[in-house]
DNA sequence: AAAATCTTGACAAAATTAGTCGGGATTATA
DNA sequence: TATAATCCCGACTAATTTTGTCAAGATTTT
């Protein structure tokens, strides 16, 4: 499974724009990094992502920057982690079917079923949802859960 | 997230002496190194957290290994996976609730929430279901999800 | 006594992730 | 047209984490 602190930063610096752009104004890339503490250079890369991945939109040029090239309603977290991420895989195979000499590895599917659970959640879950605090509608049939602390 | 190939090895390595030990035998590492190739030095690091964690018991000497210590229906794959990762965490903030300077980050909860789906997921699978290939019964409300592919 | 096995902590190698850097291209505005 | 603000890009380095090794020791059976 990639989740790492660059997919995070994406997620977080996309909810500034979300929440700081007014109409189709562009906001610079130091803006954002002033307000959310994050490396100018590294924000730079990962906007890049975003940009080739058609979720944010760029000017160059002063009053230049980004901003979103939808609502942020119809941008789910998943894309945002997968446009900057190389990939999003909780299995060992990288999903082949012959992962352990002709046969599937004994976990195969535990792990292919364990991604798609995770990748359901973020597709489902869009920034609007994220700003809102929405939980998102996956329930569980099966009672008398244990959490963990 | 920490999902790392040492919760998987854990997990696999589990799964070879659910599947091989017949009554109250004991495994030894060796045989589990050479069945699911890995390195008998790494799985003996291993299993020292599978033993201190309670998942599974040893015996020293000739005829000696590991065994389960409970039946494979009573043991998560949670606690595997967390009884060898240093911890199984999405968010950036280890969970502490003023995480940005005094206030909540903006994708705390998120993150959080996250967590808290792998996490059910995990302690919902024992090890029998994976052998069986049960799948988790955790459904989905909404609609039209779309699949990456 | 010997051999098979677990036990331990420290170390080393490899891989991945995070972040930097220097230079360039484009555009608004004075 | 010059200047400054901004995006754009690829390559590089630094830091961290993960993976795996090693040497020495402790138990237990035969």
């Amino acid at each position: 499974m990639r989740l790492t602190t660059k997919g995070r930063y994406a997620v977080t610096a996309l909810l500034d724009l979300s929440l700081n752009q007014s109409g189709k104004k562009f906001i610079s890339i130091s803006q954002i990094a002033s307000r959310q503490s994050m490396p100018v250079s590294y924000l730079e890369q990962l906007f890049r992502n975003l940009r080739r991945a058609g979720i944010v939109e760029s000017a160059r040029g002063p009053g230049g920057g980004y901003r979103l090239s939808r609502p942020s309603t119809e941008i789910n977290v998943s894309e945002v982690v997968a446009s900057v991420e190389d990939k999003m895989d909780a299995t060992q195979c990288g999903g082949a079917t012959d992962c352990n000499s002709g046969k599937r590895c004994l976990t195969h599917d535990l792990w292919t079923e364990l991604n798609e659970q995770v990748d359901s959640f973020l597709l489902n879950k869009s920034l609007q949802d994220v700003i809102k605090n929405k939980r998102t509608s996956l329930s569980r049939k099966q009672e008398g859960l244990i959490v963990t602390g």
